[in-house]
DNA sequence: GTTTCTTTCAAACGATCGTTTTATACAGGT
DNA sequence: ACCTGTATAAAACGATCGTTTGAAAGAAAC
């Protein structure tokens, strides 16, 4: 019988099967996605038997979430540690590098397997996932969107909402291909290094999100191109 | 048995068993995943029997494979000729906006699911997807990428590779989310209209292109910020 | 009619899936 | 020793997986 509900949250010495199961975890679920990767699989990797992650967790699903949830816990401290580290400019509100600093940083440099998890379940459309993602890391997500919208206090809350969910998606691109960018050029390119990457991104997401407003919506039709489909279908409210 | 190979490439007739297998694996594959959408479910979607995908392609690997190699070829074909038809801008070479546009549009005009399965598959690690992926559409890219290069001709080439692997991210990442940004902000952003988005996308990514260079590499070990290592897993605090 | 090729169908194959059950080993408290 | 709760072990559960088989239906040519 699993011990209770928490299953001995506390610490405890004999906390090495929960430990190796949650690594494994990551590594595996990160590699071959959530459906891919199988329960005999990941508990051969940790070295425990297959029925431990029903133990100690519950089933697959929870297993998941107690491995967001411990995961996520000291990436979102830490952004938040930096985000109040941050000086203002010359203006009031704090550099918006500064901030982009704060947010993208410790997503780099918490281990590359939780970032290319990050990024599987952010394409991911069933509800448990997108669930979890949320509460792991909506709330201090919408502390940071707020933060850039007081650094750039020229444009209106929504272009900056745009741009926010435009740097989301470099910045889960960028975990999930960490390592690994080969394609496409031969030049010198290797992301490893989390600083690497951020002395290049958060330049160009600055200037990303700096950028004047666009034309305000010009409701004209535009024919499309031949061959393109209408690409939606459109439900009506 | 199989009828040969290419299993009668050529326009038929009685081509519905396979279009419609084709159009029912784009959406599953794309909602649930390589590993998550059953081959059940996709024949009993496309209205045919269990048998259909093993007749018609071979396996569920050919069926994906057929899949990208039908859908991406328009969407390479049109992104071609929008490139071809860019203009000059004031020096030499078309204007960056222009050429951002050719790249992105025909990605987002050309259906919603098959853009969420672009994205599922960008975030793959096994062999056989990034083989896929490469196939349908590096070739094209490097030529994007030639063109982006040439029009920004104060930056060095591998800083516009940098950036270009950035703009991939994002537009695959606007592509997975196209039509479900609702999370983070509860303003009205609606990204289901391509051109919505294209507005957003292009002048945030052609500031984020232009940005001036960012400080070259600091050769030396600079502190890092207090509390933050190197992405290794930490002992009991 | 028959013959031949193509496509569809129902059924089954072995393998693997997540989960559960049953039993066993090992603690510490009394 | 005895009991009690915790953790691991091996085996089996039913379900579903991708694939294959063999027969039946359909279509066109003769």
């Amino acid at each position: 019988m699993p011990p209770d509900g928490l299953h001995r949250a506390s610490g405890d010495a004999t906390e090495g099967a929960r430990a190796r199961l949650l690594a494994a975890a990551e590594r595996l679920f990160a590699e071959r996605g959530m459906a891919g990767a199988g329960l005999r699989e990941i508990t051969a990797a940790a070295g425990t038997n297959l029925a431990a992650v029903n133990y100690h967790f519950g089933s697959k699903e929870k297993l998941l979430e107690a491995l967001f949830t411990q995961r996520a816990r000291p990436i979102v401290a830490e952004r938040l540690r930096l985000l109040a580290l941050c000086r203002p400019g010359r203006g009031r509100p704090p550099m918006l590098e500064q901030i982009l600093h704060a947010f993208l940083r410790p997503a780099f440099s918490h281990g590359a397997e939780f970032g290319r998890l990050r990024a599987r379940l952010s394409v991911e459309s069933e509800a448990l996932y997108r669930r979890i993602l949320s509460d792991t890391f909506d709330a201090s997500t919408r502390t940071f969107l707020d933060a850039v919208v007081a650094a750039l206090p020229a444009l209106p809350r929504a272009e900056v909402t745009w741009r926010f969910h435009f740097m989301l998606g470099t910045m889960v691109s960028s975990m999930a291909n960490s390592g690994r960018i080969q394609s496409v050029s031969d030049d010198a390119i290797d992301p490893a290094e989390p600083e690497a990457v951020l002395a290049r991104l958060i330049p160009f997401l600055a200037a990303g999100f700096r950028a004047p407003l666009p034309k305000p919506p010009k409701p004209r039709e535009t024919a499309p191109a031949p061959g393109t489909r209408p690409a939606a279908r459109r439900r009506r409210p």
